[in-house]
DNA sequence: TACTCGTGGTA
DNA sequence: TTACCAAGAGT
């Protein structure tokens, strides 16, 4: 062993993790599934609920339905013996509703095998709705592996810290490279949660507040003088309008409401009957009867936006019905309805009101 | 690889 | 107001 070891080119910067961690140490935010510094270690179910219900969502929205679920359902077992429809309707206004539908299979398949989660990332992967990013996060923070955790937030900052200038989606394999250069051997969860504090905070996609960063003396980007540029990305495409109609069917106080095929757009979620959205916009009505127009609800999508017109019947001017449930009006707002079919009801009940 | 799949906040 | 953006996964 020589006294003082050269540098190789896959030598790991321990410096950089080493400042970060400091950082962490005196700012890490203070969130509902985080347990408070210095207490006892994580549960992997907490951890793997909060991870599933943050993917593409901010800590803000993810709060309310982390505390509503961990009180509701406190363990895995207890998750894994809900119903469907009930998970569904909890979930309801968080969006990427296959989330819930992996949820609850990935409950069930860690009930199935004794309650307790796997620990290592590659057998985390295989469980549903565990990609890259939650296996490598579930194994770093509820069972301290080292696991290169790359999430959008990880993107950003080792771009700028690396002046990696390659447009994304092409750049992931450059940024894991590089990601894996600075991630230590120990504290693996305070790292991966370090990173991403950092990106929310100060390493942010616009206006970074380079002046309040601990990483600033490393960072090529900054040294260069325009981290915000960075990562560059691909041009989206342009979003399209899609016209629909959605029919409110009222009986004795009561609205039908109807559950969605599993798979696809709000797929499990109870809603109201709808005429699929076709891009026609003569939507036929399924339904004969005397159908008159309640009003337009506009929403939008991640890939198009939605021009939905509201269409009411009184049931007993229909002749046949859609199979589903009759919902009481007035509690309509704990059906559990996707963000579109709730504003529709609102909708309607206004309408109903005047 | 490219596309589908929600929602609400922000500039 | 429009466009971008967030602790991505599945196909």
């Amino acid at each position: 062993m020589q006294a003082s070891a050269q540098p190789t080119p896959n030598s790991q910067d321990t410096q950089i993790a080493g400042k970060l961690l400091d950082w962490y140490d005196a700012n890490a935010r203070r969130l509902p599934w985080r347990s408070p510094p210095g207490e006892t270690a994580p549960d992997p179910y907490r951890v793997w609920l909060s991870e599933v219900m943050l993917q593409q969502t901010t800590t803000a929205a993810v709060a309310p339905y982390f505390t509503k679920f961990t009180t509701r359902w406190p363990t895995v077992t207890d998750l894994a013996a809900a119903d469907d429809a009930d998970v569904m309707a909890a979930w309801a206004g968080l969006g990427y509703y296959a989330r819930a539908r992996n949820l609850l299979a990935c409950a069930r398949a860690v009930a199935a095998m004794g309650g307790s989660f796997p620990d290592t990332e590659d057998a985390l992967r295989t469980l549903p709705g565990l990609g890259a990013y939650t296996a490598a996060a579930v194994a770093a923070i509820a069972f301290e592996r080292r696991a290169v955790v790359v999430d959008a937030n990880v993107e950003r900052v080792v771009a700028r810290l690396f002046a990696i200038k390659q447009p994304l989606p092409a750049a992931r394999p450059a940024i894991r490279t590089a990601a894996d250069s600075i991630t230590p051997d120990s504290r693996a969860g305070d790292f991966a949660q370090a990173m991403m504090d950092l990106g929310a905070t100060i390493c942010t996609a616009r206006s970074p507040r380079c002046m309040l960063c601990p990483l600033r003396a490393d960072c090529r980007a900054y040294a260069q003088g325009a981290p915000e540029r960075l990562p560059v990305k691909a041009a989206k495409k342009p979003k399209p309008t899609r016209q629909g109609r959605a029919y409110w069917v009222e009986r004795d106080g009561k609205v039908l409401l109807v559950q969605r095929a599993g798979k696809g757009m709000l797929g499990g979620m109870r809603a109201l009957p709808d005429d699929g959205w076709s891009a026609r916009g003569d939507g036929d009505v399924p339904l004969p009867g005397e159908w008159h127009p309640g009003g337009v609800v506009r929403h939008s999508f991640t890939h198009f936006d939605l021009e939905l017109q509201l269409m009411l019947c009184a049931a007993n001017e229909l002749t046949s019905l859609p199979v589903g449930e009759w919902w009481p009006v007035d509690q309509i707002e704990a059906a559990g309805l996707p963000t579109v079919f709730a504003k529709a009801g609102r909708l309607a009940v206004a309408e109903r009101n005047t």
